[in-house]
DNA sequence: TATGGGAACTTGTACAAACAAGCCAGCCCT
DNA sequence: AGGGCTGGCTTGTTTGTACAAGTTCCCATA
């Protein structure tokens, strides 16, 4: 069972990506909404919640809303998991384990996964047959075993996980910054070293704030681009100065 | 006058920052929260909403709430534009203008920033003295006279605009990757051509949908980080592949 | 023709109530 | 000891109401 204001937001975002109201026009009210879909004007803002979160429309106090974008988002996984990412935009997605060595936690990672053992794995990921990504994931001692159990060709580790043993990623937290390309990442991705990368590090979740694995996601320059829509008042996406707390 | 429910979310975080409610810790049932601040559940609701959309909080139907992290989050005048965001977080900031020369809109710009004319401003940027960022940025028409008429110096554009002409930057939508620093860049930022700078495409609209200004960013790698957290159910960053709607 | 004041409209905030859905611990039974 | 179940707790959804605050636009006035 889906909620209402759920199925409402669904049907003002299929209205608008599909041209009904063009961006830069106006929604109608809320009152006209209610009445238009038999529902309270608190279920109906629930609706609009939802877009003005995925950045569709924008809202200020006083006037009409407004669309602003006409471009679906993705989902969480998506940002999250490489292979469900590449599989929601029809992309040939491959790969396969370089290393899997478990060892004791170094430095800050004892603190960051909050576990003395770990496992880490180095993963070389393809779109389309062509090299683009090169994870080195770092996982909790006490998801390991079920990770070490993986095929060394799993496609998508998030899902195998969830699907063995339930896991969820919950939330993440994502630095992006550029990197040049060392001698191994150079070798693997076939780019000259020195050239640029796009690096994502990434620490993940359970629902419980348990933490997972952390990661450090490098990505050939041209291959793949993060966006993000944000508004006065929200603000999802931050800059960092160089002095990083989850740096290393 | 501040609304009830930010004042109750600004308690709420002052708490978790000040360590009230370390990471992994449960807060206090709604109910609970209801009658200590003497408001309506669904006040509550709202102000544990600020929290979660600031990724400080994680929560999930029939399970207490659990803190996810303890580092402030910053504004979206701090994400969109380069002094604010330095003077919020205590740097220095600098720059100068290069080059800025009004021309006819070229190719996707004209339908990007609805008008015909433009104005193409080249600015070098700097941290603490070091040059850091290389911002090509286009203005549309309308706005144009507005930012010829600023000083060369001009530390904070969006600030300046404000305060001339009224001008609010309401909304953006950024693209960030990685590219090797071309032959200008390069000189300007005094790194190697070729070395990796981090890449972020913009463009910015008023509360009105309209469209301000279009923007290439390039910063010296290392000098800059993005930072996000998301969470299932909420997805502000996206993926995207190569080909690129915004591209050019 | 400008300009100021409103009136009507629209979104934001707050409260109250009820039910649905999911989690968890403790109890009971085997 | 272990496993299943139940009941209480907690968050999620929905409706209704009332008022506050901001925008827009028309109209009367200078």
């Amino acid at each position: 069972m889906v909620a209402r204001y759920e199925r409402i937001a669904a049907e003002l975002r299929d209205d608008i990506l599909g041209g009904a109201y063009p961006v830069g026009s106006q929604l109608p009210s809320e009152a006209e909404l209610a009445a238009r879909y038999s529902a309270a004007r608190g279920t109906v803002r629930q609706a609009i919640a939802v877009l003005i979160a995925e950045g569709l429309i924008g809202s200020r106090q006083g006037a009409r809303r407004v669309v602003l974008g006409n471009t679906p988002s993705q989902s969480f996984a998506e940002l999250h998991s490489f292979a469900q990412w590449a599989k929601a935009n029809g992309l040939r997605v491959g790969g396969r384990v370089i290393s899997q060595t478990p060892r004791a936690a170094r430095g800050a990672e004892a603190e960051r996964l909050a576990c003395g053992e770990v496992l880490e794995v180095l993963r070389l990921r393809t779109l389309e047959g062509e090299p683009v990504l090169i994870e080195r994931t770092v996982y909790a001692g006490w998801i390991a075993p079920a990770v070490a159990a993986l095929p060394p060709d799993c496609d998508s580790v998030t899902q195998a996980l969830y699907d063995s043993v339930g896991l969820v990623f919950a939330y993440g937290e994502h630095l992006i910054d550029a990197v040049a390309a060392g001698a191994s990442d150079a070798r693997l991705l076939g780019v000259r070293r020195g050239s640029p990368l796009l690096r994502q590090r990434r620490i993940t979740t359970t629902y419980e704030g348990r933490p997972v694995e952390w990661s450090d996601d490098r990505y050939r320059a041209g291959s793949v681009t993060f966006s993000i829509r944000n508004s006065i008042g929200s603000n999802p996406l931050v800059r960092q100065a160089g002095d990083l707390r989850l740096g290393d």
